[in-house]
DNA sequence: TTGATAGTTCGATAATATTCGAACAATAGC
DNA sequence: GCTATTGTTCGAATATTATCGAACTATCAA
Protein backbone atom coordinates (compact mmCIF):
# COMPACT_ATOMS: atom_id res chain seq x y z
CA UNK A 1 0.00 0.00 0.00
CA UNK A 2 0.97 3.40 -0.61
CA UNK A 3 3.10 5.58 2.05
CA UNK A 4 1.55 7.82 4.25
CA UNK A 5 1.53 11.18 5.91
CA UNK A 6 3.30 11.78 9.08
CA UNK A 7 3.83 15.40 9.95
CA UNK A 8 7.47 16.68 10.85
CA UNK A 9 7.94 17.32 14.71
CA UNK A 10 7.61 21.34 13.83
CA UNK A 11 4.07 20.34 12.35
CA UNK A 12 2.70 19.35 15.64
CA UNK A 13 0.03 20.79 17.38
CA UNK A 14 -0.54 20.86 21.00
CA UNK A 15 -4.57 21.11 19.71
CA UNK A 16 -4.47 18.29 17.46
CA UNK A 17 -2.75 16.27 20.21
CA UNK A 18 -5.38 16.97 22.46
CA UNK A 19 -8.19 16.59 20.16
CA UNK A 20 -7.16 12.60 19.12
CA UNK A 21 -6.06 11.90 22.35
CA UNK A 22 -9.48 12.89 23.89
CA UNK A 23 -11.39 9.90 22.34
CA UNK A 24 -11.49 6.94 23.90
CA UNK A 25 -10.73 4.38 21.64
CA UNK A 26 -7.59 6.26 20.48
CA UNK A 27 -6.24 7.07 23.85
CA UNK A 28 -6.87 3.22 24.62
CA UNK A 29 -4.76 2.86 21.56
CA UNK A 30 -2.16 4.84 22.51
CA UNK A 31 -1.73 3.10 25.81
CA UNK A 32 -1.43 -0.12 24.56
CA UNK A 33 1.28 1.57 22.22
CA UNK A 34 3.16 2.23 25.34
CA UNK A 35 2.95 -0.35 26.48
CA UNK A 36 3.50 -2.75 23.95
CA UNK A 37 5.93 -0.55 21.98
CA UNK A 38 4.91 -1.69 18.28
CA UNK A 39 1.51 -3.18 16.94
CA UNK A 40 -0.60 -3.96 13.31
CA UNK A 41 -3.81 -2.20 13.78
CA UNK A 42 -5.50 -5.20 13.54
CA UNK A 43 -3.78 -5.89 17.08
CA UNK A 44 -5.67 -3.34 18.51
CA UNK A 45 -9.47 -3.09 16.91
CA UNK A 46 -10.90 -4.84 20.46
CA UNK A 47 -13.57 -5.85 18.32
CA UNK A 48 -14.20 -3.08 16.04
CA UNK A 49 -14.96 -2.77 12.02
CA UNK A 50 -11.90 -2.56 10.20
CA UNK A 51 -13.25 1.04 8.69
CA UNK A 52 -13.73 2.67 12.11
CA UNK A 53 -9.91 1.45 13.22
CA UNK A 54 -8.74 3.07 10.03
CA UNK A 55 -10.62 6.32 10.72
CA UNK A 56 -8.36 6.35 14.47
CA UNK A 57 -5.45 5.25 13.43
CA UNK A 58 -5.34 8.04 10.44
CA UNK A 59 -6.41 10.63 13.24
CA UNK A 60 -3.55 9.20 15.16
CA UNK A 61 -0.61 9.60 12.08
CA UNK A 62 -1.89 13.12 10.77
CA UNK A 63 -1.59 14.84 14.32
CA UNK A 64 1.80 13.32 14.80
CA UNK A 65 1.07 10.87 17.57
CA UNK A 66 1.45 7.88 15.66
CA UNK A 67 4.33 6.78 13.12
CA UNK A 68 2.86 3.91 10.74
CA UNK A 69 4.72 1.67 8.71
CA UNK A 70 3.95 -1.29 5.79
CA UNK A 71 5.56 -4.54 6.69
CA UNK A 72 3.74 -7.28 4.37
CA UNK A 73 -0.23 -6.61 4.41
CA UNK A 74 0.61 -5.43 8.05
CA UNK A 75 0.50 -1.98 9.21
CA UNK A 76 2.78 -1.69 12.22
CA UNK A 77 2.28 1.47 14.67
CA UNK A 78 4.39 2.92 17.04
CA UNK A 79 4.32 6.39 18.96
CA UNK A 80 6.25 8.62 18.07
CA UNK A 81 7.39 9.22 21.83
CA UNK A 82 10.42 11.07 21.17
CA UNK A 83 9.17 13.68 18.66
CA UNK A 84 6.45 14.08 20.37
CA UNK A 85 8.73 14.93 23.79
CA UNK A 86 10.56 17.24 21.66
CA UNK A 87 7.49 19.02 20.66
CA UNK A 88 5.58 18.87 24.50
CA UNK A 89 7.51 17.71 26.79
CA UNK A 90 6.25 15.57 29.47
CA UNK A 91 2.77 16.25 27.83
CA UNK A 92 2.67 12.19 26.58
CA UNK A 93 4.11 10.55 30.12
CA UNK A 94 1.28 13.19 31.94
CA UNK A 95 -1.29 11.60 29.80
CA UNK A 96 -0.36 8.05 30.41
CA UNK A 97 0.17 7.99 33.77
CA UNK A 98 -3.18 8.70 33.74
CA UNK A 99 -5.62 6.39 35.54
CA UNK A 100 -7.66 4.45 32.94
CA UNK B 1 -26.49 34.02 39.39
CA UNK B 2 -27.51 30.57 40.63
CA UNK B 3 -24.56 28.42 41.44
CA UNK B 4 -22.27 26.87 38.94
CA UNK B 5 -21.41 22.48 39.39
CA UNK B 6 -18.20 21.95 39.67
CA UNK B 7 -16.55 18.68 39.29
CA UNK B 8 -14.46 17.20 42.22
CA UNK B 9 -10.92 16.06 41.59
CA UNK B 10 -11.81 12.58 41.76
CA UNK B 11 -14.06 12.70 39.21
CA UNK B 12 -11.94 14.63 36.34
CA UNK B 13 -11.18 12.73 33.71
CA UNK B 14 -8.19 12.95 31.35
CA UNK B 15 -10.52 12.44 28.21
CA UNK B 16 -12.60 15.34 28.76
CA UNK B 17 -9.73 18.03 29.88
CA UNK B 18 -8.12 16.56 26.90
CA UNK B 19 -11.10 17.69 24.43
CA UNK B 20 -12.08 20.81 26.29
CA UNK B 21 -8.06 22.25 25.92
CA UNK B 22 -8.41 21.21 22.08
CA UNK B 23 -10.49 23.91 21.43
CA UNK B 24 -8.35 26.83 20.27
CA UNK B 25 -10.61 29.34 22.11
CA UNK B 26 -10.77 27.32 25.16
CA UNK B 27 -6.67 26.78 25.38
CA UNK B 28 -6.73 30.47 24.72
CA UNK B 29 -9.04 31.62 27.49
CA UNK B 30 -7.02 28.75 30.15
CA UNK B 31 -3.36 30.38 28.71
CA UNK B 32 -5.09 33.82 29.71
CA UNK B 33 -6.03 32.77 33.23
CA UNK B 34 -2.34 31.49 33.64
CA UNK B 35 -1.20 34.33 32.86
CA UNK B 36 -3.40 36.36 34.80
CA UNK B 37 -4.78 34.57 37.34
CA UNK B 38 -8.63 35.38 37.49
CA UNK B 39 -10.59 37.06 34.82
CA UNK B 40 -14.25 38.02 34.38
CA UNK B 41 -15.97 36.52 30.89
CA UNK B 42 -15.76 39.81 29.53
CA UNK B 43 -12.75 40.31 29.97
CA UNK B 44 -11.63 36.59 27.91
CA UNK B 45 -14.35 36.98 25.14
CA UNK B 46 -11.83 38.55 22.51
CA UNK B 47 -14.79 40.25 21.08
CA UNK B 48 -17.13 37.06 20.57
CA UNK B 49 -20.97 36.95 21.30
CA UNK B 50 -21.23 36.33 24.98
CA UNK B 51 -23.73 33.36 24.36
CA UNK B 52 -20.40 31.41 22.77
CA UNK B 53 -17.88 32.38 25.63
CA UNK B 54 -20.88 31.14 27.75
CA UNK B 55 -20.90 27.74 25.65
CA UNK B 56 -16.96 27.74 26.45
CA UNK B 57 -16.98 28.51 30.16
CA UNK B 58 -19.23 25.69 30.73
CA UNK B 59 -17.27 23.36 28.75
CA UNK B 60 -14.11 24.29 30.93
CA UNK B 61 -16.13 23.83 34.36
CA UNK B 62 -17.42 20.74 33.81
CA UNK B 63 -14.56 19.04 32.41
CA UNK B 64 -12.55 20.88 35.68
CA UNK B 65 -10.68 23.02 33.86
CA UNK B 66 -11.97 26.20 35.81
CA UNK B 67 -13.36 27.20 38.70
CA UNK B 68 -16.06 30.21 38.53
CA UNK B 69 -17.30 32.52 41.35
CA UNK B 70 -19.87 35.17 41.81
CA UNK B 71 -18.71 38.26 41.78
CA UNK B 72 -21.99 40.99 41.74
CA UNK B 73 -23.00 40.30 38.34
CA UNK B 74 -19.86 39.30 37.03
CA UNK B 75 -18.01 35.94 36.71
CA UNK B 76 -14.70 35.57 37.96
CA UNK B 77 -12.81 32.70 36.88
CA UNK B 78 -9.62 31.26 37.68
CA UNK B 79 -7.71 27.94 36.58
CA UNK B 80 -7.96 25.02 38.96
CA UNK B 81 -4.20 24.53 39.17
CA UNK B 82 -3.46 22.69 42.03
CA UNK B 83 -6.76 20.32 41.38
CA UNK B 84 -5.28 19.23 38.10
CA UNK B 85 -2.01 18.87 39.29
CA UNK B 86 -3.21 16.58 41.88
CA UNK B 87 -5.18 14.40 39.14
CA UNK B 88 -2.45 14.96 36.16
CA UNK B 89 0.75 15.83 37.17
CA UNK B 90 2.96 17.60 34.56
CA UNK B 91 -0.48 18.00 32.23
CA UNK B 92 -1.33 21.43 32.34
CA UNK B 93 2.30 22.84 33.23
CA UNK B 94 3.31 20.76 29.41
CA UNK B 95 0.19 22.20 27.61
CA UNK B 96 0.85 25.36 28.85
CA UNK B 97 4.60 25.62 27.65
CA UNK B 98 3.44 24.54 24.32
CA UNK B 99 3.97 27.16 21.81
CA UNK B 100 0.77 29.18 21.43
C1' DT C 1 -3.10 -16.95 -11.21
C1' DT C 2 -5.86 -17.80 -7.55
C1' DG C 3 -7.08 -17.10 -2.89
C1' DA C 4 -6.43 -15.25 1.62
C1' DT C 5 -5.20 -11.48 4.56
C1' DA C 6 -4.64 -6.52 6.18
C1' DG C 7 -6.04 -2.04 5.67
C1' DT C 8 -7.80 1.91 3.05
C1' DT C 9 -11.34 4.64 0.89
C1' DC C 10 -16.00 5.81 -0.15
C1' DG C 11 -20.64 6.90 1.06
C1' DA C 12 -24.35 7.27 4.08
C1' DT C 13 -26.23 7.90 8.64
C1' DA C 14 -26.29 9.29 13.24
C1' DA C 15 -24.47 11.72 16.94
C1' DT C 16 -22.21 15.68 18.82
C1' DA C 17 -20.33 20.44 18.79
C1' DT C 18 -20.05 25.19 17.56
C1' DT C 19 -22.02 29.48 16.75
C1' DC C 20 -25.03 33.16 17.64
C1' DG C 21 -29.36 35.90 18.30
C1' DA C 22 -33.11 36.47 21.43
C1' DA C 23 -35.11 36.08 25.76
C1' DC C 24 -34.23 35.64 30.53
C1' DA C 25 -32.09 36.15 35.47
C1' DA C 26 -29.38 38.34 38.93
C1' DT C 27 -26.99 42.10 40.79
C1' DA C 28 -25.64 47.05 41.48
C1' DG C 29 -26.60 51.90 41.48
C1' DC C 30 -29.54 55.68 41.17
C1' DG D 1 -38.96 50.88 41.18
C1' DC D 2 -36.13 51.63 36.97
C1' DT D 3 -32.04 50.92 34.22
C1' DA D 4 -27.62 49.25 32.97
C1' DT D 5 -24.43 45.49 33.21
C1' DT D 6 -23.02 40.62 33.18
C1' DG D 7 -23.73 36.34 32.04
C1' DT D 8 -26.99 32.16 31.33
C1' DT D 9 -30.32 29.50 28.75
C1' DC D 10 -32.98 28.37 24.77
C1' DG D 11 -33.49 27.28 20.02
C1' DA D 12 -32.06 26.71 15.45
C1' DA D 13 -28.66 26.44 11.87
C1' DT D 14 -24.30 24.75 10.60
C1' DA D 15 -20.29 22.02 10.88
C1' DT D 16 -17.65 18.29 12.43
C1' DT D 17 -17.04 13.63 13.89
C1' DA D 18 -17.90 8.72 14.64
C1' DT D 19 -19.49 4.50 12.95
C1' DC D 20 -19.79 0.89 9.78
C1' DG D 21 -20.78 -1.80 5.42
C1' DA D 22 -19.20 -2.30 0.78
C1' DA D 23 -15.90 -1.92 -2.65
C1' DC D 24 -11.18 -1.57 -3.48
C1' DT D 25 -5.82 -2.08 -3.16
C1' DA D 26 -1.67 -4.25 -1.96
C1' DT D 27 0.97 -8.09 -0.41
C1' DC D 28 2.03 -12.88 0.37
C1' DA D 29 1.80 -17.86 -0.39
C1' DA D 30 0.64 -21.78 -2.76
Amino acid sequence: MRQFRHPPVSEIQVESVLYALSDPVRLSIVRQLARDGEASCAALDGGRPKSSMSHHFRVLRESGIVHTRNDGTSHMNTLRRDDLDTAFPGLLAAILSAPC
